[in-house]
DNA sequence: GATGAATGAGGATTCATTCAT
DNA sequence: AATGAATGAATCCTCATTCAT
């Protein structure tokens, strides 16, 4: 076997995630067919077995190859944490905010990009699926620790001890939501969530959100 | 509260349902096995059909029972909205925010004695599901009217005309999704949202978060 | 259980009878649903066991009293059989035609009034079901040694002896054919066989069969 | 014929048909379970469904294979109905004659080689199935047309305009009728109508009767 | 006589997966 | 790497029949 025989064989694989990916967000683990995959992908289900062990196996792979990005997003966070006894207070306030800011831009621009990945993750949550504690423990978790010292650091946190746990919460189910729940977000305002133009107004909204949710100061 | 009251044969057709919407809810349409709804409720999968039509149907049933209830806690905004031009402004206005503030008191009970709707409207709007606009017409539709008439009498709105619908949209992601998501929540911070001091706390803070959404202010 | 209960019992019985006629003779035995039969009746499957003993017992029941009349109709063979003997030759070929003609004339009028009779007779001749020997020794067995015993009188029959079955034969599927077979006529020839002087053309069209078939002449 | 030539591998897609014509033909599509047919053709169920879509297409399939021989034996009919212009009068009913005998007497081996196919169609006729107007259009109306044509050449014909399409009909009811009905027969006269010498008992016996029937002549 | 509820048996079909080619 | 054929398990559902009411 030549290495120039791989990219096809690659390029097969990603096909198969691609079409995988889309069905599974369409319709949940249970209800796509092997077959239907392999078909969407061009080959047959037996062939689907030459790349993927199995149905199970073809999930985790969508989702694993999903989430990546979605970790490498979040990798300066924790680098950030472990840095952050390093710098001093003011400085790294402000590198933080800006960070966070570019973070979230780029989960929001990777999640316009696939937003199959949000359903999955939704899907996932909702079901209790396998993968999910991987989701949580690899992506989430980071986030809501470097979150929490953020909180921490400032002084002027709107939310109590308490209550920080539900606004990360909250985070988290708007953001996934926009893209998990666009077919109920078409139906109620008739515009399509995941259209270039409403992910940007997503964006800015989310930007006005952050401040009133993090600083808890509204300057519209 | 007597034992005799609804001890085990609450109609068949009730327990059915009971069974189904929890099942349905764990593991969604496609991946619940009418015979083990059957076999949880007590009887065999052929006498599920002397009380259902089908799968379909039966999951339909579950849905629209579930959902009545929501449907009949925003009675009174329809109400509301045809009365407001009768009543003077500033009384209804506190008015329609007491209304809103049961309101939401309603339906965050509701979903904590029944969070399985919550995963079943999720489940919906990620498949985009036959019942979703049933639900969307009947129950979201009329609250986010209701709320956008709340926002365009007050001046002081904290966003945007543009902005209005997503903010909505963030409401009903962070309520369906406290109830919705649990798995995920549950192993994100090590407590069980559906707990009933969970639930409370949750309570607790949506009443902030209105503030902060619908005021923008933060008097903590 | 007083006489005058009997009728609406009756005519439970019958209406059973009737619709389960019609559906046997359109779908077959096993094509039919018990259920089907009871809904055209008016009533629940169940309550179709309190008049027959099950599915089975209802078709023999609805064969039977379909075929019973078609029995009655040539007793005068088997009594004119049995009378022969006594009776000069000429005289009694010339009744045995008339006596002939008016059971052919007979029977038609009684399948064209109950067309499904003749479907079900076809039925159980292409399967050979459990009715069949008892229509073919209760009434085509008598037909046909009335049939052989004319022509056995008349020394110009026009078929030898190992013709004469299959001349017998083929005046059984002619006249069942014209009534069982009537979807296939009405597509191939644009007119309804069961219709009333589709009916009487036919009935012309067997007499001149007749001469043909059993005189061999031909006097159009 | 070698015994290697077909012996059991016979391409499993026509031990299915062949399995599916002779229960479909002794039980009816209804009560033809497809398991049977698979078990009996050497396989289980599922893997029929690699070889055909369903039960319904199976069934179409064993209609279509059976019906397309009688379709290529008429074909001659549908040449000659378009040849005759060219050719003068005399010859061509002569040879429309032998046509037609040859004809006949090809219906007659297939139909003998294949008694399942009559039952089939005898079925379909009853019911009225989805085959039926496929049936009736490729096969019957181009001989019906055919007839018509040589009626309508011959002075002599023994019928009426009006009694023709029965007379045809009679043609079909005798000729289908002799294998579909064969259970009936075996039962009236205790012979097998499928049995080689019978069979050529009953093509002669249709020579002599197509005297009767076309000419009006007895000339035994 | 009638019926709602229940059920064992069975029936068509789907599905994930295996295997020989 | 691909596939046609095969299959055990499972799925939804129908059906004839029973039984308590």
């Amino acid at each position: 076997m030549s290495e120039a025989e791989v990219p096809e064989s690659e390029s097969t694989r990603e096909r198969i995630l691609d079409v995988a990916e889309r069905l599974f967000a369409q319709r949940g683990l249970a209800g796509t067919a092997v077959r239907d995959i392999a078909r969407e992908a061009g080959l047959t289900a037996p062939s689907l077995y030459n790349h993927f062990e199995g149905k199970q196996a073809l999930y985790e792979a969508v989702i694993a190859r999903g989430v990546q990005p979605l970790f490498d997003l979040i990798d300066p966070l924790a680098v950030g944490g472990a840095g952050a006894a390093r710098a001093p207070r003011a400085a790294d306030d402000a590198m933080a905010d800006e960070r966070g800011g570019a973070i979230l831009d780029g989960i929001m621009d990777h999640l316009a990009a696939h937003p199959d990945i949000a359903r999955l993750i939704q899907y996932e949550s909702l079901t209790g699926g396998a993968s999910l504690s991987r989701i949580v423990e690899g992506w989430l978790r980071p986030i809501v620790e470097a979150g929490r010292a953020a909180m921490d650091r400032g002084a002027d946190s709107v939310w109590t001890e308490e209550e920080q746990p539900m606004a990360v919460a909250a985070w988290i189910h708007v953001i996934l939501g926009h893209f998990a729940m666009a077919p109920l977000l078409r139906e109620l305002f008739g515009t399509d969530p995941l259209a270039k133009e409403q992910i940007e107004r997503q964006k800015r909204f989310l930007r006005r959100y952050a401040q009133l949710m993090m600083v808890g100061g509204a300057d519209r």
